[in-house]
RNA sequence: GGGCGAUUAGCUCAGUUGGUCAGAGCGCAUGCCUCACAUGCAUGAGGUCACCUGUUCAAAUCAGGUAUCGCCCACCA
């Protein structure tokens, strides 16, 4: 394709039969930021709008969750900017500690070393090369998707000004006594070899045994208590047996002991009621160690916290000699074969439960008791969740609400210590002099108590959504009193997808309450998830999906956002494949199109004194009018409660079938008989459309607003569309609709009776509504029947000629005299052929239907389709028969 | 175990508060390269809106229940 298009030109451009989008989408991007449209002015008069982007992992290429989430935040904002508010989109990118550690360590992994091999320093220094490449990546691609982010204002959760912020809130917060460092059972990721959240594991169904392990009640051996279990090997860890008080088979053990086989540890056999007397034996073995329940019982009654597995994974010198150093899959067979040596195995049964693995690298993670760093929740949680209740902050879709709340009200306390480098290290100094520990917004060499030099930093660094729970404030300035922080916060809008409602919005909600004492955003919407084709999740690993970004470069970005967001509808997840996105590559062509048509209609000045004395000119005008100012109430509620696929599908309902397929055909017909009368109402309606669209199409829509020299220069610029103020005729209305299904009528008779499509046919009418006769006979309206259905006259009969189709509207019935227009004999006979080939059909299905041998083999549903098709087929016949004594 | 969704044409899905809602796109069939567009135009075939029972003058739409699928949460060793 040979487009000599000079791309810094704006007009005066070759009006292609198709749409490229490549020639459109960097021109005006550029376009856009050089004119700044973008950045919010700060002096002005509007009312604020404001959305801070879910920033990405500077780990990740744009995937489809990106490109749907991009294109919907920027929809709303390119709408919120036309309807005249003040707007900034604030984006960014999060420095994703986990998520970075892992592509880091892979890369490492290749030259066969890990992170502990280089050290701290050159890890964090290969983190920062990573970010400066990475970064630019995923915004670059954020950018061809079209999104309206103010770029002079990008964040990165590990800025100077944001780490102050982290710094600030981890301060205020241990002020107030909300942070402490305890011994907690936490989940161990051995592979990424630190803790981390219950919200970041992911149990897997995985197919194991329950082991039956008895314990000997005393020495001589000869009796027993029998408990089953998952995990063999974290016996060695036991500190207790526990059955449920009520139960009576163990009543009279309660307060004795038994004796760890293979260790020889005593064990006291404890009540405890989180004992389910329903599994296995009743009886439980106590690991407080390993596991988070028995950590609890632990606690509570006291027992010894034996840590037997470490933090490879392996077995700890606490466990007896020959097991340790032991993987704990190489324990867990050591242990089985031990006890079954020694008869202590009772039995193995089979046993599917579900295995807890690292949300980021799959890795079985291990319960294990260790020291870190919390935030106490439930003085946070309470206002976060009033605001919810009170409806300060809106979910939607609103069912959301309450998975939000249910958490709320079960919060743990959150660890916020992650054992990794690439985060914000912990402010907190420890004193080797004094023992203190300091918690400081300043680094500090020097103990404030003691005065000894001897002090060291904490080794580890928040959860990454210590400094994303901040986002939406610290990215605007705090701690600082900025004019940022005072113009656009609270936030407006939140846009996400569910599984981080509980990572990140619930925190951010906390956190915005705590330090701005204000919500960060008033409405939460929560998208759909995108799935494969498959209906499961897209996976670049497991080559399930699709590229946005190849999508973009096939499609158009215009193409690509106007499929997604027709698509986006309540739904909790819906199914995306690449030959969906022709549904929008196809709309934004035909948008094109029409405009090309659209300017070749105004190419002609309007006649003076225009020749349409009489009201046909106005009622179809009326009309379209009527389905615009439709179009802009449906379009602007849809917008406002972010129901984008009514919006969408309203607009590609209204442009291409109402709009193109008739007005445009009208307007053809009228310049031919020199009316232009339709002109400024064609252009007004355009232009409003093109403003409607514009969030949905931006490039689209602002090349053709350029073309048509629309002003203001910008589309950007323009004011979202009112309703035009229209003399309102409803039957006039009603007429009009009932011309359209008169034409569709007579083309319907035409294709069934195979009319030349040259020939013209003659429609005869009859009605008792004289009104609609009127309005039918006008000359004007004749003329657009004739030209629309290839009709020769009309004239009013009051009854139905002979040879003769008829059709049947409401008020009216039409006729369409065939004689003359169809070779009846051609006809009768390709209708005697077409009764001759389903005679032959229905035979063999009647053959089919009374053999028995055929009757006895087939699938039911076989045989029951079979009759079905026989019934069809007979109606099928008894209606070509109809159609032949007609032809007669 | 609890919570939340889904079940509508061959496929993927729309269907705000119950009464022109039985729809769209794709696919299929037929005819058209008609001077905006074949990424197009015209016409058509295809569905007891999962099932049962209620409420109502009226239900795809509300209530109760059943079945299947999916998502989320939860300490069943």
């Amino acid at each position: 394709m040979e487009l000599m298009e000079n791309l810094s030109e704006k007009s005066n451009q070759p009006f292609a039969s198709r749409y490229e989008p490549k020639l459109a989408e960097k021109k005006w991007y550029q376009y856009w930021l050089e004119h700044k449209f973008f950045t919010p002015d700060l002096s002005s008069k509007k009312p604020r709008y404001c959305i801070v982007i879910p920033p990405p992992n500077i780990t990740g290429v744009l995937h489809m969750g990106h490109a749907l989430n991009s294109t919907l935040q920027d929809i709303i904002i390119r709408f919120k900017k036309l309807q005249g508010y003040e707007t900034l989109w604030l984006p960014g990118t999060d420095h994703a500690s986990i998520a970075t550690h892992n592509q880091i360590e892979k890369r490492l992994a290749q030259q066969g070393k890990t992170r502990f091999d280089i050290g701290r320093e050159a890890f964090l220094k290969l983190a920062w090369e990573w970010k400066e490449k990475h970064e630019q990546i995923i915004l670059d691609q954020l950018k061809s998707i079209g999104v309206a982010c103010d770029w002079s204002r990008t964040r990165f959760t590990m800025d100077a000004q944001l780490s102050k912020a982290v710094r600030e809130a981890f301060v205020r917060y241990y002020e107030k006594g909300l942070i402490y460092k305890d011994y907690y059972i936490v989940n161990w990721c051995p592979r990424c070899h630190t803790a981390i959240s219950d919200l970041e594991v992911k149990y897997k169904e995985t197919p194991s045994k329950l082991w039956f392990i008895k314990y000997p009640l005393n020495a001589d051996g000869k009796s027993y208590i029998v408990v089953a279990t998952t995990r063999p090997e974290t016996m060695l860890g036991d500190s207790a047996v526990a059955v449920n008080p009520l139960d009576e088979r163990y009543q009279d053990l309660i307060g004795k002991t038994a004796i760890l086989p293979l260790v020889g540890r005593e064990l006291p056999i404890i009540a405890e009621d989180v004992v389910d007397m329903k599994f296995g034996t009743g009886a439980v073995k106590v690991t407080p160690a390993h596991d988070p329940v028995d950590f609890e019982i632990g606690k509570k009654h006291n027992l010894a916290f034996i840590k037997v597995i470490d933090e490879d994974a392996k077995i700890t010198t606490n466990a007896p000699e020959k097991y340790q150093g032991l993987t704990t899959q190489q324990a867990r067979e050591a242990v089985v074969k031990d006890l079954q040596n020694q008869g202590l195995l009772e039995k193995i049964e089979d046993y599917t439960h579900r295995v807890g693995t690292c949300v980021r690298c799959e890795t079985t993670v291990e319960p294990m008791v260790s020291l870190q760093w919390f935030l106490k929740t439930q003085g946070l949680a309470k206002p976060a969740i009033e605001k919810v209740i009170d409806k300060t902050i809106k979910f939607y879709p609103e069912r959301w609400t309450k998975v939000y709340l249910d958490w709320m009200a079960n919060l743990k306390d959150w660890c916020i210590s992650r054992q990794l480098w690439w985060g914000h290290r912990i402010p907190a100094f420890y004193c080797d002099g004094c023992q203190e520990i300091i918690v400081s917004r300043e680094d500090i060499n020097e103990c404030v108590k003691c005065h000894s030099k001897n002090i060291r930093q904490d080794e580890d660094v928040l959860d990454t959504w210590f400094s994303s729970a901040l986002w939406p404030f610290s990215t605007l300035g705090w701690p600082d009193e900025t004019e940022d922080l005072k113009q656009f916060y609270p936030t407006n809008l939140l846009s996400t997808d569910p599984d981080i409602i509980f990572l990140w919005v619930a925190r951010m909600i906390m956190s915005g309450l705590e330090f701005m004492n204000a919500v960060p955003f008033y409405q939460v919407y929560i998208h759909s998830t995108v799935l494969a084709e498959t209906g499961e999740r897209m996976s670049r690993s497991k080559g399930i999906g699709v590229d946005p970004v190849v999508l973009i470069e096939k499609y158009g970005a215009d193409g690509l956002r106007f499929t997604l967001a027709y698509l986006e509808t309540e739904s909790q997840s819906y199914r995306f494949w690449e030959k969906k996105v022709e549904l929008g590559r196809n709309f934004a062509n035909k948008i094109w199109n029409a405009a090309r048509l659209i300017a070749g209609l105004n190419q002609q000045n309007k006649i003076e004194n225009s020749t349409t004395a009489d009201q046909s000119g106005l009622i179809i005008d009326n009309w379209l009018l009527i389905k615009y100012n439709q179009t802009i109430e449906v379009v602007t509620n849809a917008l406002d409660r972010f129901a984008f696929s009514v919006a969408a599908q309203h607009l590609y309902t209204f442009f291409w079938h109402e709009l193109c397929d008739w007005y445009l055909e009208i307007c053809k017909i009228r310049q031919k008989n020199n009316d232009l009368s339709f002109q400024p109402i064609l252009n007004e309606v355009f232009q409003g459309c093109l403003v409607l669209l514009h969030p949905f199409m931006p490039f689209l829509t602002e090349e053709l607003w350029h073309r048509f020299n629309y002003l203001p220069e910008s589309i950007m610029q323009a004011q979202w569309p009112q309703p035009i103020a229209i003399n309102y005729q409803p039957s006039a209305i009603t007429n009009f609709e009932t011309m359209r299904e008169l034409i569709v009528g007579i083309r319907n008779v035409r294709a069934e009776m195979r009319i030349d499509i040259n020939k013209k046919v003659p429609c005869l009418i009859n009605t008792s509504n004289r009104e609609l006769l009127n309005f039918l006979l006008n000359p004007d309206i004749q003329m657009l029947i004739y030209e629309l259905a290839k009709v020769s006259e009309i004239k009013t009969t009051q009854t139905r000629p002979a040879q003769s189709s008829v059709i049947v509207l409401k008020d009216l019935e039409a006729y369409v005299p065939l004689t003359g227009l169809i070779d009846f004999n051609k006809e009768y006979q390709r209708i005697v052929n077409e009764i001759e080939d389903i005679d032959q059909e229905l035979r063999r299905i009647n053959h089919l239907l009374t053999d028995n041998n055929f009757l006895s083999k087939a699938k039911p549903q076989v045989i029951e389709r079979e009759r079905e098709r026989r019934e069809k087929l007979q109606d099928k016949l008894n209606r070509l028969k109809l159609a032949l004594e007609t032809l007669k």
